[in-house]
DNA sequence: GAGTTTTATCGACACGCGTCGACAAGTAGT
DNA sequence: ACTACTTGTCGACGCGTGTCGATAAAACTC
């Protein structure tokens, strides 16, 4: 591997010009840049990275701590991951994963005095999270996938909750749906109340009635729902789930019980990662959760902060867009 | 960030012995490396990671190249993430994630020049796999999850295809099923094709009436399959299924038709993650597959690799288990 | 045109660790 | 008692980079 010096020799200056040339914190003439950046390409040279760390103390190196809680690792994740990862590559950073537990939450911030570190993703935010002030108290740079209950100036990037249920709310509306259910787990006060309530804020402006059912992340209660539903809303003609796992259980049941769809009834789905769209006949109307997008706003807000440009936005929402597909069409009559 | 140099006052030794007490690379009288041991944990030591890297060439840094090809990141993707990089973190590495293209291949070569990575995780292997090669040339050590055609000597840890399929055809013998359909992918000559062949042969043995569906990865293509399934081969009992996310399809299908599954049709799915198997409505007999410790092994076996353990066994199998759930039943009379 | 600031470059050093050679003290062989 | 080897420890150096202070040249200022 070439090193700063051979690049310096080939291109006729110091080896600290060629520093730099290459990350700009002083003037340099530009024909003099121009040989450096040529001897570079030529020799494909790559300024190393364990002497970049070690000198600069800064690593270039992100953590995505990948909880590997009880509920196991959401299939989403694995977008979030490879959003975060591209990202942070296309910035000279690299991405590693790290399933963690709390009780190793001491070693993040060891890790990242040692060097090793500079800055930390975290997904499946809770609405108190103790991570987070860990991280505070550390000065571990960090941005959140998701967002605590008041995330004051810390750094995330999060569903727009409000905007996602519009989209799926006035298309439903468009269809002449008036009443309709909503799927959610909705345990307790936490992340997904947010999305709880701004689908009833939501059907609220349109004056539809929307009743919550109750499921947990599994399909089988996605199951019990339809039976729930169809017992005690036989006149509803939409639903809007909040839980991709239970979506599926959900068409299972209606599959089961001869409700057709979308003839019947129309289902928006409003958290369902990419690959489960597939994964269900007819093939699901969506409020697309853009969660490699959402992985890649992360990893650049995270090295925004890192390198102190502190101008930049570091707070980010998005929406997603409404993909229309097989399991929604005009609401019956209702009889 | 506590350093070497630190370390050794407390204890009272020069710092290369800390380093040779640690590393354990000369011998050290066993009183000097107890005093140094408490001297490390005393001041919460943990060695400079780009410095070790730096000045020995170690990197302790592990990149899984995470494919973002045609057919987007499989699910199982994500176990595997996790597994390796568990074992990987046991054992001192990192694990760092690297959505590769192919044209990116030399990049790879690049950095593990540059000190930054010591081994390449490899997924998704293709029969001839270029990626395979070109790593063998530039000397890089890596690991397979799968394999190539003819792995030779290469370290992989692969599916026990024919050990999974048995699992799966003897408990549908056991059931009575003589007459089976399976669902496979099997596009042209591919890793696909072990699979359809371990179970033409298991059903072989079992003296078995096995019919081969061609499907894609796809919940649309499994519904297609279903209906194919039931025009072609009325009286067949049970399905084997080698595509986790096609399996979906063809529940909705049986569903859609009034076929009770599993007193009408068993199904037994051969390659199917965790996470889908909550996904489907009953929940599926599996015979599982072990992708988080497929990753752990593979980050183990390269590991050793690299520390040039080579008596260790660099090539493992893995089976799985037979999960029953609900699925499957007893075949029915044949009318 | 003398003084002052800016621009462009260089040399030197530090970062924290692995590891080689040196060396003192101990052990074994004859 | 002499050599030959082993054990345990130390000092010194180098890995390749970021960055500070110095310096020479160029560009302004009045």
């Amino acid at each position: 591997m070439a090193t700063r010096a051979e690049v310096a020799k080939l291109a006729g200056v110091s080896a600290s010009t060629v520093s730099y040339a290459l990350n700009g914190d002083r003037s340099i003439k530009d024909e003099t840049r121009k040989r450096v950046l040529k001897a570079v390409a030529q020799l494909n040279y790559r300024p190393n990275f364990a002497a970049g760390a070690l000198a600069g103390g800064k690593s270039k190196t992100l953590a995505l701590l990948s909880p590997s809680g009880e509920f196991g690792i959401a299939l989403i994740a694995l977008e979030y991951i490879n959003g975060a990862s591209a990202a942070a590559r296309d910035r000279g950073y690299h991405l590693v994963i790290w399933p963690s537990q709390e009780s190793e939450l001491a070693e993040i911030q060891t890790f990242a005095e040692s060097g090793m570190i500079s800055g930390v993703i975290l997904m499946e935010i809770q609405f108190k999270d103790e991570r987070v002030n860990y991280l505070k108290k550390a000065k571990v740079p960090f941005a959140m996938i998701g967002r605590t209950e008041k995330p004051g100036k810390d750094s995330y990037v999060d569903r727009d909750f409000i905007g996602a249920t519009e989209l799926g709310i006035d298309y439903l509306d468009s269809l002449g749906h008036k009443k309709i259910a909503f799927l959610t787990t909705d345990r307790a006060v936490g992340v997904d109340t947010r999305f709880s309530s701004a689908l009833v804020e939501a059907a609220k402006k349109k004056k539809m009635i929307a009743k919550k059912i109750q499921v947990v992340n599994e399909a089988s209660s996605g199951r019990d729902a339809f039976i729930e539903f169809h017992k005690k809303y036989p006149d509803f003609t939409a639903v809007v789930s909040l839980n991709d796992i239970a979506t599926l259980g959900f068409i299972s049941g209606a599959n089961e019980y001869g409700v057709k769809i979308p003839k019947d009834l129309s289902i928006v789905a409003l958290d369902t990662p990419q690959n489960h769209i597939e994964m269900s006949w007819p093939p699901l109307t969506t409020v697309n959760l853009p969660a490699f997008e959402m992985g890649a706003k992360a990893s650049n807000i995270l090295i925004d902060q890192i390198e102190q440009k502190e101008n930049k936005q570091n707070q980010a929402l998005l929406a997603g867009e409404l993909v229309i597909r097989g399991t929604t069409a005009k609401a019956r009559k209702s009889s």
